[in-house]
DNA sequence: TGTGTTTCCTTTGATGTCCAACTAATTCTT
DNA sequence: AAGAATTAGTTGGACATCAAAGGAAACACA
């Protein structure tokens, strides 16, 4: 099978370890992984606007309004619309988010973290910068297609 | 900020684009990621199990059982009991499912694969052996703790 | 001022995803 | 052979996640 298939089966072990990890934190600790980072993004910058967090941490605004819907209802955040302009929503925490978050565990997991920190620096740096590749390659869109054509060796016809 | 989140953010995006890509081929397509994967996994061995392909494509036996109602569901695959054991399940295609993984485009965005397949070879086996790595360091949750204690620097207690 | 566009957020509807608990069937023990 | 333990799969309940559609408000510009 081909290095790509390898790489796609590594990655959803990637993706559902990421994922049991949230459903952990939500059962020892009472947030998901999302509702960490959303809290986590508001203690940085109390009144941020709902993109903004939805661009920090890659999810749509749609997702984010659902999380906030969420933590509203657990007293944990709260909405305020800004009166100058109606259309923004700033999120603030709330007295018990703030202490959540103050005492929240990592977003990974522990051992993983570790295990990353045992690492030498430049394996750290090399794992990081394969990972950001791999976000380009697959996110950049539009760009591409045609201007590559003549340049590179059109290598395999498939099928 | 730390290396560390770094790499959670473009895991972040990695993610995202998984399962964008997945949005995408079920709009076109009318197959989700996951769903294609089962299919494919089916495909490779008639008769399969569920607990095999939960194994093969790291999902849990429910998230295969839901996704196993819905292509029943909408006649792309069956489901037959074994007559020996009959707590075993074996998974078919049906003609309508065959015919649809024949002309099934690829899990991972086209235009990923175009240019993961331009990289170097060495390129390409680097970038699976860092996931393959990620992967091992995040789900090796039981290993560990005890045993090392006696060997290393006990570097930090929390809390 | 009025109409059209843009921006920001929310709602709706569909999956995916898991765990925990459950049923059914098989195998192991004594 | 009866009861216990294990294995296979399903069900129920909770979150996450998105696109598309739906307001509401602000802006733009004639």
């Amino acid at each position: 099978m081909g290095k790509e298939e390898e790489l796609l089966v590594a990655l959803r072990r990637v993706i559902r370890a990421v994922d049991l990890r949230s459903k952990q934190l939500s059962k020892h600790f009472g947030l998901t992984g999302p509702q960490l980072l959303v809290m986590q993004n508001i203690q940085e910058k109390p009144g941020i606007m709902v993109r903004e967090i939805a661009d920090n941490i890659n999810l749509s605004p749609a997702t984010i309004t659902n999380i906030l819907d969420r933590l509203e209802a657990r007293d944990l955040a709260k909405r305020i619309r800004s009166t100058t302009d109606k259309r923004k929503v700033g999120v603030f925490l709330t007295e018990r988010g703030k202490a959540a978050v103050q005492d929240s565990p990592r977003p990974l997991q522990e051992h993983f973290v570790d295990r990353f920190h045992q690492l030498k620096e430049w394996e750290q740096s090399q794992m990081v910068a394969t990972m950001q590749r791999i976000a380009t390659m697959m996110d950049a869109e539009d760009i591409d297609a045609s201007p590559f054509l003549e340049l590179g060796s059109i290598s395999e016809k498939n099928s």
